[in-house]
RNA sequence: GGAGAGAUGGCCGAGUAGGCUGAAGGCGCUCGCCUGCUAAGCGAGUACAUGGGCUAAAACCUGUGUCGCGGGUUCGAAUCCCGCUCUCUCCGCCA
């Protein structure tokens, strides 16, 4: 959420802004509003200080023995004049904080300008594809082969989007995401958390996912709870509504959880394999930072992401995300592409994004700099480290060989129990 | 699922025959004094949000709201009434 204060001061300044992420409407709306509001807040606290200041007076003269039944007559009347308006009061607060928790947060300045993702900018390059010697197969057509990813009976249980993974498979799945949360908590120092899988509102509402994106999520039938989309809902959310002390920065979490999405309106989207799931794991990376070294850390965590994929040696890049192709409470994001050869493209694996204070006001979130000093919000950060699903695939096409085995990953093979190559029939 | 207890400031903890309590007291913390250093002692300060005034901006002044959340009664509610949420204890059930 942006900050009315700010707006109100520089509205020509966020006109452009938003205009520069294709957004149009909300900011006059808002401010007429705004203004609609504040007159009659003047007028209501007007009149409450008359009560205040007269009901005060009546208990004094209720003392002194004399009669207030004038006074009383007189503040009754004007108790229900508030009333009324701050019924009106109640009504222009909630429509202002309808439009204000729908409009996007502002770009960083060093964000390139642009409507989509041609305007992206690739900033740097890690490893090199490798040159097949024969013909690769796609990771739904090893998966399939080797017997470790079941499309058909993932559809049977669930539908569409949903995956079976067996065997090797599983096994696959769980090493990438211990050696992932081991290399987070062991060499970047992030701190392990195990969230819950369901939130609540409040935590969707804090990070951004409500109330514009409800249709990308999955509601649990009957309560305000939701299937995380993301394990930044939760690791963001952990302290919402606190205000941190200053030595406790900058707080670093990371935790596995799976991911669900409805994936409204990508039909027909990577349709094949396990790249678009309703359900998908991932090991996600959630910083809180001073406002002042929160774009230091959005290169630090983009870095730590990074690590893993060269641990793993996957070829990747990074690219800087241009204005039209952020997401909702971002103000600058990095996405990290790993080479797909099926696609014989780079793919999204991670994105990494510094959302400055924009997710801290909806969520609250605040630290005191020193003693005495007001509370500031602080800046979130958050960062895929990375999709596991997306990994394991990357891993298949990336180091499969002739005879459609695949080879295990030299960091990955002390968490698959010393084994060095999928083979069919493994168990 | 059944029965009961509770929710007050950074923390602990007063406060129910409704009024001058944004909230006693203590702890913690900050500043000052004092002691050769430390400890002890003394004094002052110490919630958050928001409207307005002043300002370059603060500080500051002033109004309003907030004692889990939402409603009600009343001239006036932390204090009375209703609903909800959460926490704790006991019983039942369950991985």
């Amino acid at each position: 959420m942006l900050d009315a204060k700010m707006i109100r001061a520089n509205p020509e300044k966020v006109e452009r802004e938003l205009e520069k992420r294709n957004i149009k409407e909300g900011l006059k709306e808002f401010l007429a509003l705004d203004e609609e509001r504040r007159s009659i807040l003047s007028k209501v606290e007007e009149l409450r200080n008359f009560r205040n200041s007269a009901s005060r007076e009546v208990g004094e003269l209720k003392k002194q023995g004399k009669d207030p039944q004038d006074l009383m007559e007189k503040v009754r009347k004007v108790g229900e004049e508030i009333k009324e308006l701050e019924e009106k009061l109640k009504q222009k607060e909630e429509e202002i904080e309808n439009i204000l928790l729908r409009i996007p947060n502002l770009p960083h300045p060093s964000v390139p300008v642009g409507e989509d993702e041609r305007f992206n900018v690739e900033v740097r390059r890690w490893g090199e594809p490798r040159r097949f010697d024969f013909e690769p197969k796609a990771h739904w057509d090893l998966g399939v082969d080797l017997d470790i990813l079941d499309f058909e009976r993932g559809a049977k249980l669930s539908g569409a989007r949903f995956t079976v993974y067996k065997g090797m498979g599983a096994r696959l799945e769980r090493a990438i995401i211990n050696f992932f949360l081991d290399v987070h908590t062991g060499e970047h120092g992030y701190k392990e958390i195990l969230p819950p899988f369901m939130v609540n509102d409040y935590c969707m509402v804090g990070t951004g996912q409500l109330p514009k994106f409800a249709e990308d999520m999955f509601k649990v039938e009957g309560r305000d709870m939701y299937l995380v989309p993301t394990a930044e809902v939760p690791l963001t959310n952990l302290h919402r509504e606190e205000i941190l002390d200053d030595e406790d920065l900058p707080l670093y979490f990371t935790a596995y959880t799976p991911c669900f999405r409805a994936e409204a309106g990508s039909h027909g989207r990577d349709t094949r394999g396990i790249i678009r799931q309703h359900q998908f794991n991932k090991v996600e990376l959630v910083k809180i930072t001073r406002p002042e070294e929160s774009y230091e850390e959005l290169e630090k965590m983009t870095r730590d992401a990074e690590r893993v994929l060269q641990l793993l040696g996957l070829p990747y890049r990074v690219v800087l995300l241009c204005t039209g192709d952020m997401g909702f409470s971002s103000a600058k994001t990095y996405d990290i592409e790993v080479w797909m050869p099926s696609y014989n493209e780079y793919k999204e694996i991670s994105s990494c994004s510094n959302c400055e204070d924009f997710q801290a006001r909806r969520a609250n979130i605040r630290y005191r700099p020193a003693r005495g000093e007001k509370p500031r919000y602080v800046h979130t950060l958050n960062g895929s480290g990375v999709a596991v699903g997306r990994t394991l695939a990357a891993i298949l096409e990336n180091y499969q060989q002739e005879d459609g085995s695949v080879l295990v990953p030299e960091a990955l093979v002390p968490y698959m129990g010393g084994i060095k190559v999928i083979k069919r029939n493994d168990l």
